[in-house]
DNA sequence: GTCGAAAATTTCGACGTCGAAATATTAGGC
DNA sequence: GCCTAATATTTCGACGTCGAAATTTTCGAC
């Protein structure tokens, strides 16, 4: 009884650990579990934007990291993989599929060459260019349940959050 | 130049862009690329609680699904795939091995005999009680960033977001 | 200058998930 | 009461990622 009447899943799933153990507290899971649930809503959405383009998030994302590097739009193996937040393995895998589809080039570090310089090629920089604004186009359809001043308060939230959790930019 | 001194790794990448592209309005980005790197910071952080106790976050996922529902501790395997947001086929493959570990008990529905309930055995309730209590004190440990005012005011905003994502009570 | 440790990427094997097809069960139309 | 469509789960094949081992290159100690 006394549903919360306009709650989303997790106002459901805390009332449900409050019943059955009102002995604790669950307050952290209306934070972690309202971004995790969001996060994998996003990450299906984005997807099926995506998919209207023939990419997949991953292949966007590579080539935007690339791209806002700026010219020559080049970056390493490493750096990309650590952008991406995947092991070096996938990435390598990554990196071989775009290499195929034209849109990157891999080629060894003229000084240091243990290192692998991945670019965009003309064609990579064109699709992204291309793909770019249609992704902010959806970004902001899927944010357009949030006024502008919920944004504007959720950044500075989120930035501390997400420095206490260890989050620094790549290059300090 | 004029780095922000303070910022995170989104704070980086809008940066980039802007330098790159100052013709985009990249603001979107602040919002959806801080919950999407959040959220992996946060289950990376999970997994290695987990990891501990000999448990993975999807063994914990499905144990406390159960768990919440309340006695008897029986949730359909539609529920279950539903709330864990993953696909059917990937649920059947989590019960097969939480039934090898004696936690949970996979029987059909007497009635409805398509459906099949899944059950926490006593070793299951057991197990729940013990992690969900470490599992607490970690998503504590993981908010500590964050002040309770701030808490405060990130709640109602990811629940608004999460509406307008399309995230519903389970039984609506 | 050489040897061993460190660094960067690739290869390898195992694992978990997905979408689609298959299987089993229930509900409706007539 | 059949026959079809809808529902619920499992099976199957393909794919992407991971951690660890292997490979190649660089750096430092001596």
């Amino acid at each position: 009884m006394a549903a919360t009447p306009q709650g989303d899943g997790v106002d459901a799933i805390i009332e449900q650990w409050q019943r059955v153990r009102p002995d604790l507290d669950c307050s952290p899971m209306a934070v972690i579990g309202r971004l995790s649930r969001a996060s994998r809503l996003l990450e299906r959405a984005l997807k099926e934007h995506f998919a209207q383009y023939g990419v997949e998030p991953w292949e966007f994302d590579v080539l935007a990291t690339l791209y806002r590097s700026g010219p020559p739009y080049t970056v390493s193996a490493g750096e990309l993989s650590t952008a991406a937040m995947v092991s070096s393995a996938a990435l390598t895998n990554r990196i071989d599929r775009l290499v195929d589809k034209g849109l990157v080039d891999r080629e060894l570090d003229a000084t240091h060459r243990r290192r692998v310089l991945i670019s965009l090629t003309d064609a990579g920089i064109r699709a992204t260019e291309d793909l770019v604004v249609h992704h902010l186009e959806n970004e902001e359809r899927l944010l357009g349940g949030l006024a502008p001043a919920e944004r504007t308060q959720l950044v500075p939230l989120l930035r501390t959050l997400l420095i206490s959790l260890g989050d620094r930019p790549q290059t300090g």
